[in-house]
DNA sequence: CCGCCGAATCGAATCGATTCGAGACCGGGG
DNA sequence: CCCCGGTCTCGAATCGATTCGATTCGGCGG
C-alpha cells in the first residue's frame, strides 16, 4: 500500500515487453498479438495497475475528456431550475460521443480562492448565461485556447452559440395577451445584472443580461411602456415576491402578468391567490419555459415552451463538433406558443 | 494562431531566464525577485502565455484539482429531486475549500462508450446513492487508488461515509402515525434496486438500496407487515403512479401511506385527490426529506427533515480531509420529524 | 581586502504515458 | 536459397511543468 502505484514501465518490464507495446496493449491503437496482450494484462493484474494514468495521458494527448460547464451563479442556485436541469441533461447527452464528462464550473468573479476556469484541465468550455460576467470567463477560457459554445448569449464572432427566440417568442405572449383585450400589463424579469437585485427597471437602464434584455424587448414590441419588476433569480419564492409587489396596490393592479419564466410565473400566481385575486379571471400570468411546475394545478401555465433539452444537446454536439476539428454554426432554437388557463380577457370594468 | 501555443520555457527563454524560475514566478512557491517577477510577467504577456498547461501541471504535481461525484442514474433524473440538488450544493461548498471543481460522472454499468470513471483524473471521489451498481464503482475507484466517500450508502471498512438515522427517523414517523391510531399502512419506497422496477415489494424480497432498505426497516419496527410499493425514481410523477395503484381499490385502501420520499409523498396526495379521497381526512401521508415541495399548497407535509446540504458539505469536507492525509471519521446526520398537516388521526369507520 | 551568509536563480531529473519511424521476424513465392 | 511484404515490437523522443539541491552574486562584518 506504501509503495507507489505501478506504471505502465512497471508493467511492461513485469511482462518481459517494451513499454510502447504495453501502451498499445491497453490503448488498443496498434494491433498486438494475442500471446503479448495476454502477457501484459496479466502483468497488470498481478501489479495491481489498473490503467493509464489519466494526467500523463491527458498531457500526451493534449486531451482531458473533460468539457467545462460555466455558470455564472451559485450552483445551487441554478440547479434550482428545472430549465437548467434539463440542459444539463441534453448537454451530458450530447458530449457523450465524445465520451466526455462535464465538470462544474463557477465564475463568480471577484474570488480568489477560485483556481477553477484558469487551471481546470477542460478541452472545451460551454458557457451558460449571458451575463456581462461571462465576457470575462469568455476571455479566459478564448486566452487559453479553449473551444467554446456560448448558450444563450452574445460572444461575438466566430463563437458558435446556441440561441432561443427569445424576442419573437415573448413577442407572441404579448400579442396573445393583447389580441385578449389587455392594456394594462406589469412584466417580471430574470436578473437584470450580476449583481441580481430586486427591484423596478428604470426605463433608461441598459439591461446586461441578453436573455432578459431580449424578453423584455419581446414585450415590449407589444406593450412599449410595460414596467418591469426584476427578481433576483428564477424561482418560485422569486415570483411571489415580485408578484406580491406588484398586487400590493389594488388601485394600480395590472390586468395581466408577463413572467420571464416559469417559475416566477407560478411565483406571481401564488402571490395573486393570496391577494384574492383569481387567475385567469382577475389577473392574467404567462410564464416562459415549459417547464413543468408542481403545485400549479389546476392551472395550466399560458407558456413558451422551449426545447430545454435539446439546446443543452446542441450545445453539447457543438462541443464535440469543435474538438472534432469543425466550426459547427450556431444553432436557433424556437420556442413554442402554449396556451394555458393562465389567460383569459381582461375583467371588463 | 496555428503555431502551437507557448510553453513556459519559451516564457523563460523570452524572459532571459530558466524555466525553473519562470515556473517559480507562476507558482508563487520560492521568492522571487520583483525585477525578474516583472520580466517574466511582461514575456508571458508577449507571447500570450495564460499560466502554465493544468495538464502538465496535474502531472508533476499530482493532483488534478477536480473531485468526481459519481451518480448511478440518469444525471437529469438525479437533479430531479431537491436533495441531490441541495447536496451538490453542500458538496460544492465543502470541496471549495481544495479549490477544487466537482466532475459529474455517471457509473451506469454495462456502457461501453463511458470512460469516465475509469480514466477521469480525479483526486477523489464521492458516491452517492447505494445501489449494488455503486459497489462496482467503488471498486474501481479503490483499484486506482482514490480516495473515496460514500453518502448514504455501506462501502466497507475504511471508507468514510456520510449516513443519515434513516431507520430511527423513518421509526419516527411510523410510531407518529402509530400514535394517532393507524395500522393499516402502505410504505411507497424508493427504488429497490439497480433496474429501478416499479412493484408491490414481496415479502422475501432483499432490497438492495440501503437507503430503502434502512427506511422501510424502520418503518417495519412498527408496522410489521405494512406492504411496500417500490417507485421508479423519486419525482411526484412516480408518487402519483404509486398512489393510484394504492388507492384504486376502495376496498383496500390503507388509513395511512408512508412515502419515502417528500416528491413521492405529494403524489401520493395527488393520486389521493384525484380519487376523492382527503388529506389527512381519509389518508395521512408521510413524507421523508423536508424538502420545498411546490404545488402542496395548502398541505404542509408530515416529514423528516434532513440535513441535505450538511451531507454534501459533510462529505466534500471528509474529500478535502483525506486529500490533506488525514482519515475523517464518517459523520452521521440526523433528521429532525416534523408534524405536518398532512396526517391525522384514521377516520372511525 | 577577504571570507561568509542569505537570497535569488539555475540545471537536471522526474511525473507517466504515447507516438512514430525503424527494425525484427515470419512465411511464401520465385 | 534469397527476396519481399506484412505484422509486431522496440527505442527514443516528447508532452509541459515542477522540484530540489547546487550555485552564484552582492553585501557586510571583521
Amino acid at each position: 500500500m506504501s509503495t507507489r502505484r505501478a506504471t505502465i514501465s512497471d508493467v511492461a518490464r513485469e511482462a518481459g515487453v517494451s513499454p510502447s507495446t504495453a501502451s498499445v496493449v491497453f490503448s488498443g491503437n496498434t494491433p498486438t498479438s494475442e500471446a503479448t496482450r495476454a502477457r501484459v494484462l496479466a502483468a497488470a493484474e498481478k501489479l495491481g495497475y489498473t490503467g493509464p494514468d489519466p494526467r500523463a495521458a491527458s498531457l500526451r494527448r493534449g486531451r482531458s475528456g473533460i468539457v467545462g460547464v460555466v455558470f455564472d451563479q451559485h450552483l445551487g442556485t441554478a440547479f434550482l431550475d428545472p430549465v437548467t436541469t434539463h440542459m444539463m441533461d441534453g448537454l451530458a447527452d450530447g458530449v457523450s460521443r465524445l465520451g466526455a464528462a462535464l465538470l462544474l464550473l463557477r465564475d463568480d468573479g471577484v474570488t480568489v480562492s477560485e483556481p477553477s476556469l484558469h487551471t481546470a484541465p477542460i478541452d472545451a468550455a460551454v458557457l451558460i448565461g449571458c451575463s456581462p460576467r461571462m465576457a470575462d470567463s469568455l476571455e479566459i477560457v478564448r486566452g487559453r485556447g479553449i473551444p467554446v459554445v456560448v448558450i444563450e448569449g452574445d460572444a461575438g464572432a466566430g463563437i458558435p452559440r446556441v440561441l432561443l427566440d427569445n424576442v419573437e417568442a415573448q413577442r407572441q405572449a404579448a400579442q396573445h395577451l393583447a389580441d385578449l383585450g389587455h392594456t394594462d400589463v406589469v412584466i417580471v424579469t430574470l436578473p437584470t445584472d450580476v449583481e441580481r437585485r430586486r427591484g423596478w427597471i428604470p426605463d433608461d437602464a441598459v439591461v446586461r443580461v441578453d436573455i432578459t434584455a431580449d424578453r423584455l424587448a419581446g414585450v415590449r414590441q407589444v406593450f412599449a411602456d410595460a414596467p418591469a419588476l426584476a427578481a433576483a433569480t428564477s424561482s418560485i419564492d422569486e415570483g411571489a415576491i415580485a408578484g406580491r409587489a406588484i398586487f400590493a396596490d389594488p388601485a394600480r393592479r395590472p390586468t395581466a402578468v408577463i413572467a420571464q419564466s416559469d417559475l416566477l410565473a407560478a411565483g406571481v400566481i401564488r402571490a395573486a391567490e393570496e391577494a384574492g385575486l383569481q387567475v385567469p379571471r382577475d389577473v392574467s400570468v404567462t410564464g416562459f419555459d415549459g417547464v413543468v411546475v408542481d403545485g400549479l394545478a389546476p392551472h395550466v401555465l399560458t407558456t413558451l415552451v422551449q426545447p430545454a433539452t435539446a439546446k443543452g444537446r446542441a450545445a453539447g454536439e457543438a462541443v464535440a463538433a469543435m474538438l472534432e476539428g469543425s466550426t459547427p454554426a450556431g444553432l436557433d432554437l424556437t420556442c413554442t406558443f402554449r396556451a394555458g388557463t393562465t389567460t383569459a380577457p381582461p375583467r371588463s370594468t
